[in-house]
DNA sequence: TTAGCACTTTGAGTTAGCTCTAAGTCAAGT
DNA sequence: ACTTGACTTAGAGCTAACTCAAAGTGCTAA
């Protein structure tokens, strides 16, 4: 049977709007449809849709996300290519950890700053 | 004398346009003009910015930003409000650090299936 | 004094990623 | 047969965050 817009778009708490607009962008060119028309998804295909939310939440965009599922269908030619994909991509997550925990000691010692009652956190008159 | 708006970007790497932007949407009420009606940012207004870069960075949209520099201008009365925002968008830090380490699993696992030579890492014959 | 450059403003345009509407199809229940 | 409800498409609309263009101002150096 597999799963229905509705029933993926609540297991991966996005709306079934977005599912097919990621189905138009290209993103799930592999989702077979029902005789009526209606897409359904299995098991298979949800990890699929895992792996493409993995990449959009950690901030590739659509467009390159279609590449890579492009490549995938290409077959073992692109095995390479999608490899140095992931290695780059894995970077550029390391760099947003690092960012974030950057950020994280800024708003901590704002907090500190709040935190012990001084009312002047920054520049000794606005903040 | 202070910086320039291209000193700033420069140091920010931000763009003058973006900083602008910045000022028209609120996010700077406190920078000075010179005679010429130039934006002279102070070592302060630097550390204004700085906050502001964190915020943006940590997800925070522009116009709770410019609540917050609304509060700040509001004097001592705000302090409390001020101070539940940054624990609350601390904790959707924290968040975020999670969501990316769980992401960083799925995409080594990726990995490890590229690296191993394995060419159908997903589904048995599309990925 | 004139050229050049960095700055100014207003307001329009762009991009990504949805988000929604309209009009319609299909299958199941009463 | 009819209603209900989940699905379909094409395409328009929306929001956030820039990004740029046009027209103009004011300092500085030759």
């Amino acid at each position: 049977m597999g799963y229905s817009i509705s029933q993926v778009a609540e297991k991966f708490d996005l709306t079934a709007h977005t599912i097919r607009y990621y189905d138009k962008e290209g993103l799930l060119p592999f989702i077979d449809r029902s005789k009526a028309g209606n897409r359904e998804f299995s098991d298979s295909d949800l990890e699929w849709l895992k792996l493409i939310c993995c990449l959009k939440n950690t901030g590739m965009p659509i467009k390159q996300i279609k590449q890579y599922i492009e490549w995938c269908l290409q077959g073992d030619d692109t095995l390479e290519v999608r490899r140095q994909m992931f290695i780059d991509h894995r970077k550029e997550v390391l760099k947003q950890m690092d960012d974030l925990k950057e950020n994280l000691k800024t708003i901590d010692y704002k907090l500190e700053l709040y935190d012990s009652g001084c009312s002047i956190p920054l520049n000794g008159n606005k903040s």
